[in-house]
DNA sequence: CTGATGATGGAATGTTTATTCCATTTCTCC
DNA sequence: GGAGAAATGGAATAAACATTCCATCATCAG
């Protein structure tokens, strides 16, 4: 008598998408063929779900309709339609009039400052979603390992990218790392900061400025590490550094919002600090 | 017989959400009483066709589900379902399973890199929400009018603001806004520069940073303008400040992405630029 | 005041979609 | 290899929903 396989029987359902997740998790691999199958395609679409029927679903996971339907009372829902409400309720948490906010914002006229506000915005959620899409995380995860076993860490970043290199160098500082701003307020004097066992973090987008690539290619002959943060494509750049992270950042008019690419190295240091922790 | 009044009557439909915006401000005040509040409520809340029934929308709105009908034949559809597929389809290709592409980052292990640039993107993007829906348009008009008229700009902004007030230099000087960037590199010896018919532009998050709030009480005292860039509630800066702007931004551990606020600084300095040149 | 035209609300209808049921197949364990 | 249990697919049913229709009400010109 199997009295410990039951954790299959109906319970009351999962309340947010992070426990209906987690019910997922606890059941992968104890289900038959079709109801894996079912659950496999529904933690690939999750989002589809609150838009689609249950036929749609269906076809689209490549079951009949009743699989589904047997999938969702073993998650622990009444059926397809309380399930589809926790999506759909997820959804319209998630942007609460937003799009009707920003477009009100837009119509404030061309030139007006709302106006601005909003295709900054707009832009910068562009930009982030595609940070989230494309992250490659195997560079990150190597540029962090890289980071971590730095004695010191240099930052470069001139230019546009010199209020990132800035906002790096207070956290770090804030997290207790030791890091090194390269301002070029002094001239290039802090070059000789640059020593054995460091490693130089440099942030530079097209058109690249000179000076990052110099420090770069020093550190580079000096036989320091170099994690480089760009944006795609990063071809010229793959010469002078160990570890290239891409960002792909939308302008809006001949400016960039830097949302995503603060996201990212913010990440990347707090990454680094936890690692050194340990 | 009124033969140029035919716009009421059928047409093909909309095919966008913007094409359907367009359609509405064209029907405003032509339509009976019924269909003109189902009109002013569907125009406040366009996100919430996507998933709500007739039934819902019409009650929200206080006319019977037949009043909604005719509404949606009168916008040139065929009924509500076409009506709907509308607003799903375009919040479908909002949110290209940018969710789930989130929440498989997130599940890459609590500490791990690519987790944190999930949390850090979620932060950003609530962030810049709030900053689109509470954006106080009046304030930001006043600052604008305020900082175009100024002479020359002064930014302010220390510890984790001085990202923002780097970036506004660097914008500014690509603007051809004169602005002088108080980094306190040389101590304080820039207050010197502060003269009658400038402006200073300050951003300081609590807790606020005691430069700063000095530095705009002497601008204040020396009669210049002063605006401030803060979050809420900035009860304490009032005095200081002629124009206060609050930005909401999430936090995420110890540190924020800034996304919002340099959406507002960026949004400001260009809207100062073009009120300049005109 | 009256008749015509248009607007309105609610009940009736038809369609889509969820859900259940059951006959058949597939596994599992002896 | 066979008996029992579990799983499966599809057809039948029920629920939710959109849509239409019509009787009643308001508006306005004459």
């Amino acid at each position: 008598m199997p009295t410990d396989l039951h954790p299959i029987v109906p319970r009351d359902p999962p309340r947010t998408v992070a426990a209906f997740r987690d019910r997922l998790r606890e059941l992968n691999g104890r289900l038959p063929r079709r109801l894996q199958q079912c659950a496999d395609h529904v933690a690939r679409n999750l989002d589809s779900i609150a838009l689609s029927t249950v036929a749609q679903v269906a076809q689209a996971a490549e079951v009949p309709p009743s699989a589904m339907m047997r999938f969702c009372q073993i998650m622990g829902f009444s059926g397809y339609a309380e399930m589809q409400r926790l999506f759909r309720e997820a959804l319209s948490r998630g942007m609460p009039d937003y799009a009707t906010r920003l477009a009100n914002l837009k119509a404030g006229g061309a030139g007006h400052a709302s106006t601005l506000v909003a295709e900054f915005v707009e832009a910068g959620r562009q930009s982030m979603e595609a940070l989230a899409r494309d992250l490659d995380e195997t560079s990150l995860t190597q540029a962090v390992d890289l980071l971590a076993r730095a004695r010191t860490i240099h930052l470069a970043g001139f230019r546009r990218s010199f209020p990132v290199a800035s906002y790096l160098s207070y956290v770090f500082d804030k997290l207790g790392v030791a890091a090194v701003l390269h301002d070029g307020v002094a001239g290039l004097g802090q070059r000789s900061l640059l020593r054995p066992g460091d490693a130089l973090l440099a942030i530079t987008f097209a058109p690249y400025s000179e000076e990052t690539l110099a420090l770069a290619a020093d550190a580079r002959a000096a036989g320091m590490p170099v994690v480089l943060l760009t944006d795609p494509p990063a071809t010229r750049l793959a010469p002078v550094a160990d570890i290239v992270l891409t960002v792909t950042e939308i302008d809006f008019g001949a400016f960039r919002s830097l949302s995503a690419t603060i996201a990212l190295a913010l990440s990347l240091a707090v990454a680094v600090a936890a690692r050194r922790d340990t």
